[in-house]
RNA sequence: GGUGCCAUAGCUCAGUUGGUAGAGCAAAGGACUGAAAAUCCUUGUGUCACUGGUUCGAUUCCCGUUGGCACCA
């Protein structure tokens, strides 16, 4: 029976160092699943593999785009389950390892089959938004779909504007689309998730900035600066550089910020991570115990 | 040394005509289905610097102490 590890965490627990590690023991490349470290101009702030940790696992996902493509966590099922299906042919265990919980999520248990929405329509509502505001928006998805705006968050500007597009575009109401269900693959699925104090987890992420700092961060957010209105740069480590640039804030400040961002950041990821009691938690310096639980799995299943 | 001003949440500060107090930021918790490192929601008890006095009652008024700032010597 084919397996797929995931090996999940917070930003900075430690991931990738335990990925190739993993990736070796298993004879598995390493499939990632974060959404920023898929742009290519985007090595330093994101943490991404270096070269050299490259060539120690062939590697999918990281810098296969420019900041300029769309992509969505939808596409990035579609990409992976190919993928992944693909590799099953010659493999047994494959790893997949990275930190955005949607596009985990995506893989493990499916979005739901959605209209991607074309650029005139998304304009459109973004218009309507901007003139309107956010509460015409509402009574208006209360008339074409009444039963999404019982349970949207009524206050979040995108999932309105994002139930209007379906709307619109489709002529059938959001909620026709949701099936709400897990999608089943043919495939096991291991969770392994990474976890440390928070203390000793905040420590790391200062340290990581720092260290970004130093290898050049403020040289590659530079390059990307004329770019800093697309989607792909609305990210943690950039943004606040931006701010740099522009006079609106001081260096120090920034990295500041840059800081407690990403702090934020790996508390929101443990928030999604948490409810998910599929996940066995694990020191990132366990690796024994790791390799010993997934050992002890994969007989499991194999029986 | 003298005079004046200040001392309230982790930080910056409001405020209480005397009935034990609230904003912003920070911090913490949560939501999450084609933008997700995105977007959004919730949460404020703190010896009101310390000692004594007046008062039914003091963080608020008064005396003193300590610390800070300003001005005068």
């Amino acid at each position: 029976m084919k397996c797929l590890i995931v090996l999940l965490g917070p930003t900075g627990v430690g991931k990738t160092e335990l990925s190739l590690a993993l990736a070796k023991r298993y004879h598995s490349p390493v499939i990632s699943s974060d959404s920023r470290q898929l742009y290519a101009p985007l090595r330093i702030g994101t943490a991404a593999p270096t070269p050299e940790q490259l060539q120690q696992a062939k590697h999918y996902f990281i810098g296969t785009l420019q900041l300029t493509d769309y992509y969505s966590a939808a596409q990035y099922e579609t990409d992976a389950i190919r993928l992944i299906e693909e590799l099953f042919t010659s493999h047994d265990i494959l790893l997949l390892t990275g930190g955005s919980m949607m596009y985990i999520d995506a893989v493990c248990k499916g979005i739901d089959d959605i209209p991607t929405v074309d650029t005139e329509t998304r304009e459109h509502l973004m218009q309507h938004y901007q003139q309107e505001g956010l509460e015409a928006l509402c009574r208006e998805l209360k008339l074409l779909d009444p039963e999404y705006y019982q349970t949207v968050d009524l206050k979040n500007p995108k999932r309105v504007i994002h139930a209007l597009e379906i709307c619109y575009m489709t002529g059938k109401t959001y909620t026709s689309f949701r099936t709400q269900s897990a999608k089943q693959r043919p495939f096991h699925i291991l969770k392994i998730g990474l976890t440390r104090e928070r203390e000793e987890l905040y420590d790391r992420i200062n340290r990581r900035v720092d260290q970004m700092i130093e290898e050049g961060l403020i040289e590659e957010a530079r390059q990307v600066y004329p770019l800093r209105h697309l989607n792909s740069l609305n990210t943690v480590g950039y943004k606040e550089l931006f701010k740099y640039f522009n006079g609106e804030w001081t260096l120090p400040f920034a990295i500041e910020k840059i800081k407690q961002n990403s702090r934020i950041y790996s508390r929101k990821q443990m928030t999604w991570f948490k409810r998910d009691p599929k996940i066995t938690w694990f020191h990132p310096g366990q690796q024994q115990e790791i390799e010993a639980f997934i050992e002890k799995e994969l007989g499991k299943k194999s029986n």
